[in-house]
DNA sequence: AAGTTTGTTCAGCT
DNA sequence: CAGCTGAACAAACT
């Protein structure tokens, strides 16, 4: 599962190879993987058929292929960017972007023309780059919880870069109302403790909403809790601000760790991204780790669900009473 | 074969 | 009304 530090090894692997290329085809294998694309007719006639949480109908799924299709062939593209887990690519000369997001099980995966397919490939777009010669980007996605679109730019709210990748103070509509993530140059972090100073809900759902602080998905919430001894359940309005600070600290630690070694996997052959090779690599101290002894007391980690998330935490070291702080 | 998995959105409730 | 909760939803694997 795809969080901030995944998507930015696929960002970081993707920028180099778009940057400059043109675009010579774009194939749609499977439109559903195209649900947060609305077409040009769509927009027109202000009928935007909901792609959300509906399986959209054959003869949408159809228009939105050919849209999507026609949209992107012959463009060139710019760089690459990444604000929390949203990843788009600027379109040279257009304020439009290649905007995606991969989901639970969502890759951009960079292959050679002649390169065997991988498994899941819904969409495949085929690049010519000037010093890379000829490429494609095939998006594979087991699940289909992700999606591709072309998207428009917007100013953002804080006149700061749109995201990791870019100078420009600009950001896809759709990603508009996510913050900043905690590796954003432009992070505010007293910004993020006064936001979830102000819930009474968990802290562990506090730290999951993507509208206080981007990035963070089930797996890094538990590692940054786990490292920073804060019960899941622990209501965020009374966690102090001292300690909620040690929070995002631990969330940066956590986040640059899996970065720096998800980046190892991650050669210069950059004709060898892969989305699979970075995820998991990291050593866990509490995702996926109930019922083993804790990395750090020895306690037995103990597994509960916050409002149907399941969350792994240390009873000890993480216990659930409010500290002083 | 029912259960598990997760990011996102929203109806509906307090 | 503002904020929160719980659920819905996407699809495939075990």
């Amino acid at each position: 599962m795809p969080e901030l530090p995944e998507v930015e090894v696929v960002r970081a692997g993707l920028a180099p190879a778009v940057n400059g290329a043109t675009v010579t085809g774009v194939e749609v294998f499977d439109a559903r993987s195209l649900k947060r694309h609305i077409s040009l007719i769509e927009q027109q006639s202000g009928e935007i058929a909901q792609g959300h949480g509906r399986t959209l109908d054959a003869a949408t799924q159809q228009l939105r292929a050919a849209d999507f299709e026609k949209r992107l062939t012959g463009v060139t593209l710019g760089p690459a960017v990444r604000r929390g887990k949203f990843l788009w690519i600027h379109i040279e000369g257009s304020s439009s972007v290649l905007f995606g997001h991969l989901a639970m099980s969502g890759q951009l995966l960079l292959r050679g023309i002649d390169a065997p397919d991988d498994k899941n490939v819904r969409i495949r777009i085929w690049l010519n780059h000037p010093v890379h010669g000829e490429l494609r980007i095939d998006f594979a996605d087991q699940r289909r919880f992700g999606s591709l679109a072309i998207d428009e730019l917007v100013a953002t709210d804080d006149s700061h870069p749109g995201g990791l990748g870019t100078e420009l103070p600009l950001i896809p509509q759709q990603a508009g109302h996510i913050a900043r993530d905690p590796l954003d140059p432009a992070f505010q972090q007293d910004a993020a403790v006064r936001g979830l100073r102000q819930k009474s809900l968990p802290i562990k759902m506090a730290l999951l909403d993507q509208r206080i602080l981007s990035g963070v998905g089930n797996i890094y919430a538990d590692e940054a809790l786990w490292a920073a001894r804060i019960h899941p359940e622990l209501p965020a309005n009374q966690v102090s601000a001292k300690r909620l600070n040690e929070l995002l600290t631990a969330v940066q630690f956590v986040f640059q760790k899996a970065l720096a070694e998800g980046g190892t996997s991650f050669d210069a052959q950059y004709v060898n991204v892969n989305g699979e090779a970075g995820y998991f690599a990291h050593s866990l101290n509490a995702y996926g780790r109930s019922g083993k002894p804790c990395n750090r007391c020895g306690e037995t980690l103990k597994r509960s669900e916050v409002i149907d998330r399941s969350s792994v935490f240390c009873p000890v070291c993480q216990a659930k009473r409010r500290r002083r702080g």
